[in-house]
DNA sequence: ATTTGCTATAGTTTTTATCAATAGTATTTG
DNA sequence: CAAATACTATTGATAAAAACTATAGCAAAT
């Protein structure tokens, strides 16, 4: 048994196809065929039911590829820990991020952080908190930035900060006279949110404390953008919640539709995670250390009411 | 980096001298030199510093050596997994048993155990507390049968059962007349105990709650058996306690010399303990079974009272 | 100065991993 | 129903590597 081979166990049965997984690990798919026939002998089992289009893994064959992830995961590690020691940051990294942070966290610390670690190769995508979590259970994902807690046994989670929520409400609304809000005065029907997935959403029903989980507004939003909320609320279809820093790049205008909440003010917590296997924990950490840093200047709320998502299936 | 490459760290770190491992490691010593070599040159540090008499694992050494032991332990547990799903129960089993255990506990399950399961090549070993703790955390035993509870935290424990002291009181002591007696009845200085190591020691100390520790009696045991106790008890130095099992081997002569304790029985807890990997984890619990099934009827005692060793540094 | 007890290096052999080419085998399609 | 498609397995060749034997090199001990 040979760490290779188990790579190209992972590689097939991720792929479900000897061909695209030889592609991705860039030998030809006999290379596959033979290593991984030569481990199935060695072990003296079957790993994959290839009978079935497209391939399977056994039952067996579902242990072994655990027991694989296991096995390379640690054998990553080591040049973790090499470069621990030489104080090596560096090579690729795979960043993952929500939608409704990306925008706005990311233009405060990128530019930072290239400055700071330029050997580091940052990835960076745009993904839900399904995605995201998916995505760093199975390493495709070394940390990513998210609403939390997410309750998810196999990821650990280092808080960036706390991001208050501040009420868009538009002249015309109920509330419009008021200079400062409470949660007592929302109500769920009455506020435009999110799409499922937009993790957001969850911390704002959660505020509501609403009993109708499946309230029956007239309409349902599908769209994901902050900029549609508030044109939908302009045009009077209810008020809306921003998280504060979306709020700082609002035109004058629409400034003076916010309203902030009394304290304590309602947040989401916003956090670094990543998978418990810790690979690359010295970029996980640089990248901790740039953020909070950054963020620390521009959010300086205290008394911060804290707003998980609900629990979620992973 | 292969796992051969690992191993062959491995058991250069363990015997300190290329050469010893070579043969350990069933090749010759170029190839471990090369391979070592190799490694080190891939991941671009030095794992030995071959300077020093006997060779030294550098700082970096160290922690490449940790990892190692992770991945090689992960790599091993393969073919756990695979033996389970087969429910295959065979193989090398090195088992550790402490002195005051081996002779009373051995012979009860041995013959079952190795009727039940052929397969499996029992090494037996009688090692002391420490010595256990240490070959566990380092491979060199699968699992052992010892007082716990230990406190380490790499190390699993699974109470197989809870022995209860009997008093060994011979005719001329001032507690012989008693039919029963309690815990209270007993002054540690008028107690013969086993040496250091002999962890029986430490729950009977626990037992008798002395505020000395270091009780300035006027000699100190070091021989090890209770036979040795016996005799000395016998020839007025003080009482002794004995081990359930143990005292069901006694003569009949010896036997009247017995008191038993009051409800709840002062007891020490046995365990199978096995480091935290838990590999080869059907042996283990083929073990377990076979070992509590047979006590279980030995040992029909009620309102156990636990007695633990006190916390020891590994 | 010589022996001892190691590890490293050189040169060779054996084993293994990989490749290109192709055969085999279902499944889909014209 | 034959041909094409989309796979995986097999074959034979080649390159890479791991292992061996023999020996050099280098300290510490005698």
């Amino acid at each position: 048994m040979t760490i290779t081979q188990l790579k190209y166990v992972l590689a097939v049965a991720e792929h479900q196809n000897f061909t695209k997984a030889a592609e991705k690990t860039f030998v030809t798919q006999p290379t596959l065929s033979m290593q991984i026939q030569k481990l199935e002998d060695e072990l003296d089992i079957l790993i994959f039911d290839r009978s079935k289009k497209p391939i399977e893994l056994t039952e067996i064959g579902k242990k072994i590829v655990n027991q694989a992830r296991n096995i390379v995961n640690e054998a990553d590690r080591m040049q973790d820990v090499v470069d621990q020691q030489k104080g090596f940051i560096g090579g690729e990294f795979k960043l993952g991020i929500i939608p409704t942070i990306m925008p706005t966290l990311l233009p405060m610390f990128l530019r930072t952080f290239t400055k700071r670690h330029p050997k580091v190769q940052l990835k960076i995508e745009e993904l839900t908190t399904d995605e995201i979590i998916s995505k760093i259970n199975d390493n495709h994902l070394d940390a990513a930035i998210a609403a939390t807690p997410l309750y998810q046994e196999k990821i650990k989670e280092r808080a960036l900060y706390y991001e208050p929520f501040v009420g868009y409400i538009p002249a015309a609304h109920r509330l419009a006279d008021k200079k400062e809000i409470q949660t007592s005065d929302l109500d769920i029907d009455d506020i435009l949110l999110l799409e499922d997935g937009h993790c957001f959403r969850d911390g704002v029903v959660n505020l509501c404390k609403s009993s109708k989980l499946n309230g029956d507004q007239s309409f349902q939003l599908q769209s994901g953008s902050f900029e549609t909320l508030i044109k939908l609320s302009n045009e009077g279809l209810g008020m809306t919640l921003l998280p504060y820093l979306h709020t700082q790049e609002l035109q004058e205008e629409q400034k003076k539709n916010l309203r902030y909440f009394v304290k304590p003010h309602p947040s989401r917590e916003v956090s670094l995670i990543y998978s418990t296997s810790e690979l690359k924990l010295q970029i996980i950490n640089a990248l901790y250390d740039t953020i909070a840093g950054v963020v620390r200047g521009a959010i300086a709320f205290q008394d911060v009411e804290i707003i998980s998502p609900t629990k979620k299936s992973s």
